[in-house]
DNA sequence: AAAATATTTTAGATTAGCCTAAATTATATT
DNA sequence: AATATAATTTAGGCTAATCTAAAATATTTT
């Protein structure tokens, strides 16, 4: 089946909801789309007679086989080419997402298969989320947040969830990047703001909102 | 100026037509585009609101400088695409065209500069056409047809213009292609036939009408 | 130069994807 | 349980890009 650049959007969007394992509902999707949710609601009929989703109106939906399927194939275009993008290209890991976007809508199971080769078949992208096979099958990443992380366990920086640019000055001030090996020292129960270190560098502290925007690996 | 990928389309195509050089009519590019000659007109009177060509209602049209200079930018990300597509994911020249075609819309310098970067500035694409660079400067290639091509010289097959399956099914029976090394030895005037040989293979005749789609350029 | 033909444009529809405003249904509050 | 509020859907419009059929213009033929 042939999706346009648009369903596939609204497919990946659903997924990144969980909408594989519980119902999503209008106005969340159209805030993550930062579309109205009558668009929503138009759209939703289309790929429900697509059958991509199970939908009611009013009563929220969720993918479909097919519908996680189509999901998971969008993802794997996407995390392939940030991969190309970071690690061929030299883009900086905040670079690659935009152009990922576009680079995704490109259905070619020849250039894809080829482009996974090419760079070595990657298990997970620059941002630490993990590649799905050419079945969909990927591997589970556990990833936690900064914040729940085990004191004094060495941990490596996969993942930001927010990439607002006031996120990003901290993280540039602190040099922290996806890849960065840290230490949690010590949590301070009055605010949960958290002491870590990098590397050999002088400790640093965090506050939780920062520490919460951050996923790390345990190694 | 943002244009989309239509648009980029029919730009690209004036171009192909020589509309940088002389007037093209609407039925010209109606049928290089597959479209009819009714939506050629529609959008003309929007490309020329956008001063990338000049219109006059039944005189035919040309690129504008402006207009050209896009084409170029388009015709860069094409080939460059096609040249990664080829070295990198070992794509066969016949297959680079179509992934190419989707490839060339997403625009982003960044991307394309480093593309450009990351396959050592080629100059030309594996159909041997010149990539031009960010100005939009390109080397000229003497190119010219095998049926013109000085007998007992070697030659580098660079293009086929004719692409059909017909032609394809004699290339590769004669296991011609882009890159291939080839001699002219002999002409016959009877029926404009040539003989070739290829490295140290035994001769091999072919029909003018085939070797006029083969483009070579002499070494 | 008039008629016939070919080309091009206009007029009016269609589809996808989005929108706003109003109506409907569900959920929360009193 | 009735009412208020929030969420969702419907109704109706808009734009880009296409189409067909008819009208306008240009070109060729006689």
């Amino acid at each position: 089946m042939k999706l346009t650049s648009s369903e596939e959007n609204y497919i990946k969007a659903v997924y990144h909801l969980r909408g594989d394992q519980r119902l999503v509902s209008t106005n969340e999707l159209a805030e993550l789309l930062a579309t109205r949710p009558a668009s929503v609601t138009d759209m939703l009929k289309k790929l429900r007679t697509k059958k991509l989703l199970q939908y009611e109106r009013y009563q929220g939906f969720k993918l479909s086989a097919e519908g996680k399927k189509m999901a998971l194939g969008i993802i794997r275009r996407h995390r392939l080419w940030e991969s190309f993008l970071s690690e061929k290209l030299r883009f900086n890991w905040d670079q690659v997402h935009d152009v990922a976007e576009q680079l995704e809508h490109i259905r070619s199971s020849l250039l894809i298969d080829r482009l996974d080769e090419f760079l070595g078949f990657p298990r997970f992208d620059p941002h630490g989320d993990p590649i799905p096979d050419p079945q969909g099958k990927m591997q589970v990443s556990r990833h936690l947040p900064l914040d729940e992380c085990p004191l004094l366990t060495f941990a490596i920086v996969s993942h930001v969830t927010n990439q607002s640019n006031q996120m990003l000055e901290i993280l540039g001030h602190h040099r922290i990047a996806i890849g960065t090996k840290l230490e949690v020292r010590r949590k301070f129960h009055y605010d949960h703001s958290l002491e870590i270190r990098i590397r050999n560098q002088p400790a640093i502290v965090i506050s939780e909102q920062v520490a919460r925007n951050i996923h790390v690996k345990p190694v």
